[in-house]
RNA sequence: GCGAGGGUGGCGGAACUGGUAGACGCACUGGACUUAGAAUCCAGCGCUUCGGCGUGGGGGUUCAACUCCCCCCCCUCGCACCA
């Protein structure tokens, strides 16, 4: 009996498949399980970060299953998207025909993987049956006010030839590319996340137990609140004023200087016939210009230039001179900050380097009096106000809320919050995208479509030009339209949407994926959302993750969604190395999941996958790693075919109790095994330490089958393990256990198995081993019968010859006793 | 700087509410089988001057610390001139 993978896998998956194994069921007695993969890009072929991701899910989906639950596993494609069209250019083909090949290759791959996936519910973004509820939502977004065109500078990649999001620019480079990102004005669609910013913060504390705490910190981090005041500061010698946000108007008494962004809307108003106008121009250009990467750790030294303009501190009358800065944001805020040298390092810094004058307002009580001259550092600690005025001695926090109260009485400025999140602009000058349903009619203005004419079909008939420019604008069978209120001549819009719109809703169609009436209905949302477990990599933890969020509240809003996070728990794997680096293609250090599916077949790869590391940790692919894997198959199959033919088929933990030593042996571990895997699967995820169960389960039947052959009750026990064995390891080598339990006589499948039960009975112990020990130190072990009285075991303990040694000559102060543990013996 | 996660044999990694550190696997060593090798099966495998010493370092609590407390070092990831 040969271990032929290749053979049974296509067997298996084959008879599944018939047999519709792994169809979830609309309606079912059984509790639902939402268990969801963050569904592939179809670039070309699967690698092994997707195998990984795919295995660790599939494992929670079949033991989801065999605990009784009703399970809705699915897959489909995030297929529209930029690389689909570069390749297209490059390779002189149509980025829908790249697209569906890629999606028919890598559809066979993940079928060749075995995975238990309902292929009925299998979507497509690209296919204008998922699009146009894409379509159909931005027109409610629209009619709801969350949709909004603007004009604005916004973050250009010039070799994707497009703009994108804030979120998708990192570190001032294209996330994709990585290519420089410029600044270049454009009229653009954006979607009012920052609406929802306050609930996409504060519902973050409801997913503390399910989600891993890096990414709610790097969402809060994102979402980025501040709390403050915006304050009015009167410009002397005109009627304007300059109004600064700041979270620390308890120290507005110490505020000494203004700065102000280059690009603050005030600056050539304030320059106009100033001496220093030209100068100061010059260099609020030289700022404009300079690279965004600067920013960040390796920004730049603080500079900045007087204006010749003052304004006023409203709570000091103080007259304070006006800068330009180059490290004020023109973003953030309101482009202007008031320098409190005394409390803030980098205004610290600056007054120090511009000769500013500084002034301590904040006195800490743990500190020696602050003294301006001698102060090497901005104090940010918290303290008692001094130079305050009406203040004076107030604590600080008291005192920001006085000042707050107090500006707005005198009207000088207001209570405010400040967002580092911005709305998310979903325009995209690219083709290969979903077409976003308005038009701009000569006479009506912007007009949206009307609902009964989508979807707006993406023209599949258009030339494409090598310099990556969309050909929409270029295709009058795609923009020359009539308008839908007045029937006038009208032109439609050609940018496309971000292809993160359409993962922002994918896990909801997933619930209702053929409904061609609506995207779906609420039943189908309330009987499956929110999504149980999903499970990806942690480089979408912001991105695709908030929008996520982001999409489920305003449906939820819209009537749609009944729950108010999409996700309630998620896992995010680690990568899968090659010595030590990520592996990619461009650097040609990549393993073939294909290859090694054709040598070991996908039960070993997908197992080593899940035993080399545990899932969240990333670990490095190794040959011998893998061949360890399929050492351990290969031990699975050679012991049932060894045993098949002399053992019974026994159901799992059925052999009876039994109280001859091996059988009884074997009981246990066989019990003790079926509730170890349970629970690491349960609790943590512990897939590689459930494999090692099962692996000491296999070894000690190795030890064991010669002897329990000899008689029916080992026979009985032999059978009754095999069979648990084979349960135990299902979700992890779905089409080994199934071959092997047809072998071993079963006709059912075991697909259509429950969960192995173990008895506690069977875990009870008739002898324990006692650890001995003097002083903490271990100096024997002594194997007694685990009813034995306190003081047996103690005197057992005393009278073992090594602990003698360790004792002589030395009186006994005391003896710990752990009941079934050890005993340890404390003498001085 | 802030936040999160880590630091355990030659390697990947175990150790539940403090109670045998190193499960399981890899590599390595030996044995069996074999004409031989591969494969397989069995056994050994932290260091050691054999007293002991060992979970990044130093203190502490405890009969007992990888685990709890205090101080420090290093690595990975995320965020960061955000006012």
């Amino acid at each position: 009996m040969k271990y032929q993978p290749q053979e049974i896998e296509k067997k298996w998956q084959r008879i599944w498949e018939e047999r519709g194994s792994f169809h979830c069921a609309d309606t079912s007695d059984k509790p639902k399980y939402y268990c969801l993969e963050m569904f592939p890009y179809p670039s070309g072929d699967i690698h092994m970060g997707h195998v990984r991701n795919y295995s660790i899910a599939d494992v929670v989906a079949h033991f989801k299953r065999m605990q009784g639950h009703n399970v809705l596993h699915p897959i489909g494609w995030d297929a529209f998207g930029l690389p689909a069209e570069n390749a297209a250019i490059k390779h002189k083909t149509h980025p829908a025909k790249w697209t569906y090949d890629n999606i028919a290759n890598m559809r066979a791959q993940l079928k060749r993987l075995g995975f238990s996936y309902d292929w009925r519910r299998e979507i497509t973004t690209c296919d204008p049956e998922y699009y146009r509820w894409e379509q159909l939502f931005f027109l409610k977004f629209l009619e709801k006010g969350l949709l909004y065109r603007k004009k604005a500078p916004q973050n250009w990649c010039p070799t994707c030839n497009t703009v994108l999001a804030n979120e998708q620019v990192e570190e001032g480079l294209c996330w994709r590319c990585e290519s420089v990102v410029e600044q270049k004005e454009l009229t653009q669609w954006f979607l009012r996340i920052t609406d929802y910013a306050e609930e996409l913060l504060a519902d973050l504390d409801t997913l503390t137990e399910g989600w891993p705490e890096r990414v709610l910190t790097m969402q809060r981090n994102w979402i980025g609140k501040s709390v403050g005041a915006e304050i009015s500061f009167p410009v002397e010698g005109g009627g304007e004023r300059i109004t600064v946000f700041t979270t620390r108007q308890d120290t507005v008494f110490g505020a000494t200087f203004m700065s102000i962004a280059a690009a603050h809307p005030l600056l050539d108003e304030l320059l106009a016939g100033s001496p220093a106008e030209s100068a100061v121009r010059d260099f609020a250009r030289k700022i404009l210009n300079a690279d965004q990467r600067d920013l960040g750790p390796d920004a730049p030294e603080k500079e900045g230039m007087f204006t010749g303009r003052y304004c006023v501190n409203p709570f000091t009358g103080e007259r304070i001179p006006i800068w330009v800065a180059n490290f004020v944001l023109a973003g953030y805020g309101t482009g202007a900050v008031m320098g409190v040298p005394a409390h803030d390092q980098r205004d610290f810094e600056f007054a120090r380097k511009y000769a500013l004058p500084i002034k301590v307002v904040i006195q800490p009580e743990s500190m020696a009096p602050l003294r301006p001259e001698t102060m090497e550092a901005a104090v940010a600690e918290a303290g008692r106000m001094v130079n305050s005025g009406e203040f004076n001695g107030l604590p600080n926090e008291e005192g920001k809320l006085r000042i707050a109260e107090r500006l707005e009485q005198k009207g000088l400025g207001r209570r405010s919050i400040n967002w580092r999140l911005r709305d998310w602009n979903v325009s995209r000058q690219r083709y290969w995208g979903a077409p976003i349903p308005v038009v701009y009619c000569e006479t009506c203005g912007m007009q949206p479509e009307k609902e009964e004419n989508l979807p707006v079909l993406l023209p599949l008939d258009v030339v494409t030009h090598d310099d990556c420019r969309s050909p929409l604008p270029d295709t009058p069978s795609f923009h020359e339209c009539r308008c839908p209120k007045c029937n006038g001549k009208a032109r439609r819009e050609t940018d496309t949407m971000d292809t993160f719109v359409e993962s922002s809703w994918y896990f909801g169609r997933y619930t209702d994926p053929a409904n061609n009436e609506a995207p779906f209905t609420p039943e189908a949302l309330a009987r499956w959302m929110p999504v149980d477990q999903y499970i990806g990599g942690v480089e979408h933890a912001i991105l695709h993750l908030l929008y996520s969020r982001f999409f489920v509240k305003a449906l939820r809003d819209f009537g749609y969604m009944a729950c108010d996070e999409p996700f309630a728990n998620l896992l995010t794997q680690g990568m899968v190395l090659l010595g030590g680096r990520k592996m990619s293609k461009s650097k040609g250090n990549t393993v073939d999941p294909t290859e090694m599916i054709a040598r070991y077949g996908a039960d070993t790869v997908r197992l080593f996958c899940l035993f080399a590391a545990p899932p969240e940790r990333d670990f490095d692919w190794t040959d011998a790693g893998i061949e360890g894997a399929f050492r351990f198959v290969g031990r699975v199959w050679r012991l049932a075919a060894d045993l098949i033919g002399k053992v019974p088929a026994m159901a799992p933990c059925a052999a009876p109790a039994s109280s001859l030593g091996k059988i009884r042996e074997l009981r246990h571990k066989e019990h003790a095994t079926v509730k170890k895997v349970g629970d690491d699967i349960t609790s943590r995820f512990q897939f590689n330490t459930a494999i090692a169960a099962v692996m000491e389960l296999v070894n000690l039947m190795y030890l064991v089958k010669d002897e329990l052959l000899e008689t029916e009750a080992g026979r009985a026990a032999l059978g009754s393990s095999l069979s648990t064995t084979l349960a135990l390891l299902f979700p992890f080598t779905p089409h080994l256990c199934e071959e092997l339990r047809e072998r071993l006589g079963f006709s059912s499948l075991l697909a259509d198995q429950l969960w192995p039960v173990y008895s506690d009975e069977a875990l009870v112990r008739d002898t324990v081993t006692i650890v001995l020990q003097v002083n903490g130190k271990l100096r024997g072990k002594l194997e007694l019968a685990a009813d034995e009285s306190e003081d047996a075991v103690k005197a057992a303990a005393l009278a073992d010859p090594n602990v003698q040694k360790h004792t002589e000559g030395q009186s006994i102060r005391k003896v710990i006793f752990v009941p079934g543990k050890l005993v340890n013996v404390v003498v001085n």
